[in-house]
DNA sequence: ACCAAAATCATCCTTTCGGGTGACGCGCGG
DNA sequence: CCGCGCGTCACCCGAAAGGATGATTTTGGT
């Protein structure tokens, strides 16, 4: 934490300062000023944007809400098989977004890490699970009521 | 989601504007561009980490828990959206062995064909049901009540 | 503050999938 | 008899998936 805003602080100094020689040396237009802010907003923009994205991706708040319903099923993740097999709370989620059919890719797009991170969290399930193949890691993870 | 952007980019214009008349007016210094800069730094910085936690501080893993176990289902297969999607009981049993997790080379040996068979089956089963890989068309199949 | 677990990302390499295309035989109904 | 649906098989090619390994960063709990 400490670590992402002393880097936040260093990132300004560094883009203020390179603006600043770009400015001097090829810049020196009329528009200077809108460029540089322009630049700055969106660096910063981002940086937020992403840094406040890292600071809540993993507060959730976990709301049980009892609701009759009747067609359905009802989905109990069997926690003692999650625990017994050392599966992590990653891991499912990535072996849930296997289940619904999603790529590699678009299991990496959609949880904000690369694919080859996605493909190691993959590896590890099946290994868990023994499985060789992902449609069979999604049949066993239903069977033992990992995923609904 | 939209308007939020919106309402960002309308900020940030407004605030280089509002920068900019202040900048002519009294900010006419020697250091004016660090101010500026660090301005519309701070101030994007903080947009950014507010759209940042906005997005995803309601992120609620709603649990769902139902009182009445209704018995694991019987299944009954819908011969009419089977027929209508043109799906032939062959393709069906390619599916139905996909969905327990074999490989094509597996599924040929299990039903003595050759596996480019197998995969010209499962090639148009992907077509019939518009899934792009075999863990989507297994995932489509039981949503479609195809395959148990 | 420190350690272990979890998460992230990469690189290399092999296997499996999936798309596209073409072909052949069989049985059934017109 | 001929066409058509179905099942069968082949070949090529690019994309996706999977295995093995190593590395760094984050996180959580003493």
């Amino acid at each position: 934490m400490r670590k992402h805003v002393l880097l936040y602080g260093l990132l300004g100094g560094v883009l203020i300062a390179g603006l600043k020689a770009i400015e001097y040396r090829w810049l020196v237009v009329e528009y200077s000023v809108e460029l540089y802010g322009g630049l700055v907003a969106a660096v910063f923009a981002s940086v937020g944007l992403w840094l406040g994205l890292k600071l809540t991706r993993h507060t959730e708040t976990v709301v049980v809400r009892e609701v009759m319903v009747a067609a359905p099923a009802n989905f109990e993740r069997d926690q003692r098989k999650v625990e017994s097999l050392g599966i992590t709370p990653r891991e499912l989620e990535i072996l849930e977004l296997m289940a619904a059919g999603l790529s590699n890719k678009e299991i990496a797009q959609r949880v904000y890490v690369r694919e080859n991170t996605v493909k190691t969290h993959s590896s590890r399930v099946f290994d868990k699970l023994g499985a060789r193949r992902r449609t069979q890691a999604v049949q066993l993870g239903k069977e033992l009521r990992l995923i609904p």
